[in-house]
DNA sequence: CGCGATTTGTGCACGCCTTCACAAGCGCCT
DNA sequence: AGGCGCTTGTGAAGGCGTGCACAAATCGCG
C-alpha cells in the first residue's frame, strides 16, 4: 500500500499500451495470453514485454502465459486506475473542445468534471453536460471537487498563467497541449503533446526519404502485403 | 543536398522544440542567443543543446553564441520545413473536426489539403474551407494531390484499413490518433499519439505520490515561486 | 510418476543518450 | 597588439534501456 516498486519510465510508458492490448484480447474471449501474443498485440518485443511486467512481480505461469483478467486487474492497480481521478479542462478552443467530448478519456476511467475558458463568450456554454466556467472560478473548484489532473488546451501565452493557478490550487498532475515550456515545482508532473511537433518529426523523415532515393520518377508502387492488425 | 547526416532520434525530436524557441526569441528582437538562454525557453539541458546542434554542423560563434535567424533557417532546412507538404486528415469525428480547424498546423507550414469520412452523413460538410470527401476517394485523392502525410484520427478499429489505403496511394508518414497499432511497410514512419494512455502515466505518477505522502493532511499549501516562463 | 514441450523470468552484453568538464576559439577592451 | 572573459564544440564517463539467450518452472500426457 505503499513502497512503490520503482519502474523505469520507460516501461510506465508501455503499461497502458499493453492493458489496451489485454482488453481487446479479453473480450475476444482469451482466458490467458502468451508474453509472445501480448508483445504483438502491443507492437513491441516479447522480451521487452516480460522484463516490464517482471517488475510488476510475477503474474505469469511457465509454461502458460499470464491470466488476462488478473494482468489487467494488475496493470490497473499499479496505474492508479482503480481510483478515478478528477479532470478539468482548462481552454475550450477548437482543441479543447474536441478533449471535451472525447470518448477516449471515459472509456478509460478519466471524468472531466469541470471546464473553464477566459473568455466572456465561452463561459455558460454546455459542452457534453457541463458548463464552461470562468477561468476566474478555476481555483476555488480546483480545490473543492479535489481534481488531481488539470488539462491545458489554451493558447501559448495564457498556458503558464493557468498552470501556476492549477499548481497554486494542489494540482499535481499537468497535460499540456499549448506548444510552451511550463514551469512548475519538482512535485508536479507535466506530460506535454505538441501536435505540431508530431508533424514537423514526419517531416523530416520524409525529408530524409527524399534525399536518399535520387530521383525514384515520383511514387512507385507502394508495398502491398501488410497483414496483422490488433485483434480488432 | 543528398548524404544525410544521420542524426539521433532524439535528438531530432527535440528540434521542432529548439525551433520554436527561436522563434520566440526571434519575435522578442533578440540577434543573437546563447546555448544557456536556448536551453532554458526550450526547457533542456545546454550541453544537450550544443551536442544537437553540433550534429547539424558548426553555427555558433563562440564567445557570442548562435545566430538566431540562421539557426531558425538551418534547422528549417533540416525539418524539411522549406518545402510545403500535403496533409490529409482521415476521420472527423471530435478529434478530427478540431484537427481540421488547429491553428498549430497552418501556422507551422501544415497545410491539410483534404478530409475524408466514412460516414456519408458527414461527406459533403464543409471545415474550414475544405469539403469533406468519401473515404473511397481516398485513394485516388491522395496520388492525386501528392499527398506525403496521413493523419488518421478514426475509431480504432477503422484505422488499419485506412493506413493500408494510404500506404497503397504512396502516403509515407502516418500521424496516428486512433488507440491502436499499426502494421505498415518498414519505409513507412508512423507516430502515434494516444491522448488517454498521457492521462494513464499521468495516474500513475499520481498513484505514486499520494502512496508515498503517508495521510499528508489533504492538499498542503502548494509551492508558491516559480519563475521564467517562455519568453513570451 | 517421469518426461518433454512450452513459456516465464533474468543475467549479460551492447548501444544510445545524457551529462560533466574542459580545451579551443572568438570578440572586446585596454 | 595582447590579454581576458565568455561561449561553443567535444572527449570521456556514466546510466538507462534493449534484446539475446538460457535456466527455471509449470502443465499435460503416457
Amino acid at each position: 500500500m505503499s513502497a512503490f516498486p520503482d519502474l523505469p519510465e520507460a516501461t510506465i510508458a508501455r503499461l497502458p499500451e499493453y492493458l489496451r492490448a489485454l482488453h481487446n484480447l479479453g473480450e475476444g474471449g482469451a482466458d490467458t495470453i502468451s508474453s509472445e501474443g501480448l508483445a504483438a498485440a502491443a507492437g513491441v518485443n516479447s522480451a521487452k514485454l516480460r522484463k516490464d511486467l517482471s517488475h510488476l512481480g510475477s503474474y505469469g505461469t511457465r509454461g502458460v502465459g499470464y491470466d488476462v483478467t488478473l494482468l489487467i486487474e494488475q496493470i490497473e492497480y499499479v496505474l492508479g486506475l482503480d481510483q478515478r481521478r478528477a479532470v478539468c479542462l482548462v481552454g475550450l478552443g477548437n482543441l479543447g473542445h474536441a478533449l471535451a467530448g472525447y470518448d477516449g478519456f471515459a472509456s478509460r476511467g478519466f471524468k472531466i468534471v469541470a471546464l473553464f475558458d477566459a473568455d466572456e463568450a465561452k463561459v455558460g456554454e454546455q459542452i457534453q453536460g457541463l458548463v464552461v466556467r470562468h477561468i476566474e472560478e478555476l481555483g476555488r473548484v480546483a480545490v473543492e471537487e479535489n481534481i488531481a489532473i488539470g488539462v491545458i488546451a489554451t493558447p501559448a501565452r495564457a498556458a503558464q498563467a493557468v498552470a501556476d493557478v492549477l499548481v497554486d490550487a494542489g494540482v499535481t498532475s499537468i497535460l499540456n497541449f499549448a506548444p510552451c515550456v511550463l514551469s512548475v515545482p519538482a512535485n508536479v508532473d507535466v506530460r506535454k503533446v505538441d501536435l505540431a511537433i508530431e508533424l514537423q518529426i514526419l517531416s523530416f523523415h520524409e525529408h530524409r526519404k527524399a534525399s536518399l532515393t535520387a530521383l525514384p520518377g515520383g511514387r512507385s508502387a507502394a508495398a502491398a502485403g501488410n497483414q496483422e492488425a490488433v485483434g480488432s
